[in-house]
DNA sequence: TCTACCACCTG
DNA sequence: GCAGGTGGTAG
């Protein structure tokens, strides 16, 4: 079900991730300027080549266009597809190897937005990131050689907008930016992952980064999206789609829709307005000096390309950066059954200061009590274990190459960061306290009720993986215009949190994956599909600059 | 700014 | 024929 049929990537820029160490890792400290030395990946260990994994994205000339534009993604209460879809080559795995496959997307800047004189602008503090969830791979957990016969794809990840959301979809803020990143884990004999040697390697693509909208803003985005989506092919043909709007009118000529007509206006005003004031058009000058996690690092060769062009203000640079991380925590299994098991969605809200700062997500959802400590703890992550099931995921047996999980149960808690903000302050090869997914350094052992057990939904179960983990464990702040982190390796906090169960279950409710559900008869189980992939992270926010609002 | 609905389209 | 993905639009 992944992939359509694998077609060329000969466009599309292979991620530095080497095997070698060279060049095409770039830890944040190269980054910022500190020797760049030890950030190989720490490829310890037998059969920890994870960091030799190349991941081409797929279509990035698309991408590039859509970046050097100011991608927007359009999020709906219901859940929106990205377009272009999230599609990436894989290459350097091992064939046997069985690694899972997920994309979280995390908040680019603390910023949040307005579309103004035709382009985007800073429009004030972001507003507190939305509880963050994961997208597992649907064919997760599977064999290199799976994943490398063919392009994966994330077409089926969908955006929303809705706090609440019950089908497991990412949930974002509207006019913010974000950066989707790709992880690949390294699943360990039982496919899952969190027990020692657990390695994984992130990929972020810059070209991806995007500003969530309920409605398109840029016009040039709309045009980009209407020519290059199938989907959207009735809006072709054409002025500018306005032919098709006036058929909707029933009118035979064409309709300058308000869209148009208001860009159109802002353009010609904002050109205007740009000679009278400096006699010369406007720049994004200003608004890339606005960013105050710019890391001011070099832009170097490689991002300046996209940066200099694209309508966003750019906070990082463009070219890969590479971190591997390896999971060394004997201690406990953090399992991830993509496959069978769902995990049960953790809480969103894991900061205290998120409460206190954004009264408006204390939802019935998110209300519960936390224990004092779980509310101080910024970074915790948190594992539960939960009993195997085998072959209780429906179809599992189908693929030849996957395995099913036996048992699942995993899941991580954290506060989520701008993403940009990891290359200024994050430290980039630091060992893990927690999580693989997570860079913290204090991991708190105390974790909030799950907000997921008050979900009305099906998939507030699911596996909510919480990837605030994901989100804190990638350092580096890539300046590039895609890049790579391995982890080095984790070292074992993760029992930490081990002995803290992460969900609550209400008794009877079997933490299992949402496509069980569609099975099982138990209460607010439902069948969701493929949403059930979509995994629920720790909740995003990191700090004080969160706060606002 | 956001939502629900629409016609049109893909698969 | 159906389910579901599109952007446009009214409100």
């Amino acid at each position: 079900m992944l992939q359509e049929k694998a077609s060329a990537v000969t466009d599309d820029r292979v991620s530095r991730v080497r095997a070698d160490g060279e060049t095409d890792l770039l830890p944040d400290q190269s980054q910022l300027g500190a020797p760049t030395a030890p950030s190989a990946p720490t490829s310890a260990g037998p059969d920890q080549n994870i960091e030799n994994i190349k991941v081409v994205l797929h279509e990035r000339e698309l991408w590039k266009r859509f970046h050097e534009a100011g991608t927007e993604m359009i999020i709906t209460k219901a859940g929106r597809r990205m377009f272009p879809s999230y599609k990436v080559k894989v290459s350097g795995m091992n064939p046997k190897t069985k690694y899972i496959l997920l994309i979280d997307v995390v908040p680019a800047d603390d910023h949040r937005y307005k579309f103004c004189d035709n382009k985007w602008m800073v429009a004030g503090k972001a507003e507190p990131a939305m509880p963050g969830r994961l997208y597992v791979h649907p064919d997760s957990p599977a064999t290199g050689a799976h994943w490398m016969r063919q392009l994966v794809s994330f077409q089926k990840l969908k955006l929303t907008n809705n706090h609440l959301d019950p089908f497991g979809h990412i949930i974002l803020n509207s006019m913010h930016k974000y950066q989707p990143r790709l992880h690949i884990v390294k699943a360990d004999e039982n496919n899952a992952f969190g027990s020692k040697n657990t390695a994984y390697c992130s990929h972020v693509f810059h070209e991806t980064a995007f500003i969530s909208v309920t409605s398109y803003q840029n016009h040039k985005i709309t045009q980009l999206k209407i020519e290059n989506n199938p989907f959207a092919k009735g809006f072709r043909g054409s002025e500018e789609g306005d032919l098709r709007a006036s058929r909707l009118e029933g009118k035979d000529y064409p309709v300058i829709s308000k869209n148009m007509v208001r860009q159109r206006i802002i353009s010609s005003h904002s050109h205007l307005a740009g000679k009278l004031r400096a006699g010369v058009l406007t720049s994004h000058a200003q608004v890339l000096s606005s960013y105050p996690y710019d890391t001011g690092v070099s832009l170097s060769n490689l991002e300046s390309q996209d940066s200099l062009s694209n309508h966003f203000p750019q906070s990082r640079d463009p070219s890969l950066v590479y971190h591997c991380f390896k999971h060394r925590d004997n201690s406990r299994h953090l399992e991830l059954g993509c496959k069978q098991p769902y995990l049960e969605s953790s809480s969103v809200m894991s900061e205290e200061h998120f409460f206190r700062s954004a009264p408006s997500y204390e939802s019935p959802l998110l209300s519960r009590p936390y224990c004092g400590e779980a509310i101080t703890a910024r970074e915790a992550c948190m594992y539960s274990g939960m009993e195997a099931q085998p072959g209780a995921l429906p179809g599992a047996a189908e693929k030849d190459e996957r395995t099913i999980s036996p048992s699942v149960n995993c899941s991580m808690w954290a506060p989520m960061q701008p993403y940009s903000r990891y290359g200024v302050e994050a430290v980039p090869y630091q060992p893990f306290t927690s999580h693989p997914f997570s860079n913290t350094t204090a991991v708190h052992p105390v974790l909030p009720q799950p907000a997921s057990a008050m979900l009305p939904r099906p998939q507030a179960d699911l596996g909510v993986y919480n990837s605030a983990v994901l989100q804190r464990g990638l350092p580096v702040i890539p300046q590039s215009s895609s890049s790579s982190s391995c982890s080095p390796v984790l070292t074992g906090s993760s029992d930490v949190i081990s002995h803290q169960p992460l969900y609550h279950k209400k008794s009877g409710s079997p933490l299992q994956p949402l496509k069980e559900y569609s099975a099982c008869s138990s209460q607010r189980m439902m069948p969701i599909g493929d949403s059930s992939h979509q995994y629920q992270v720790g909740l995003s926010n990191a700090g004080s600059h969160w706060t606002d609002s």
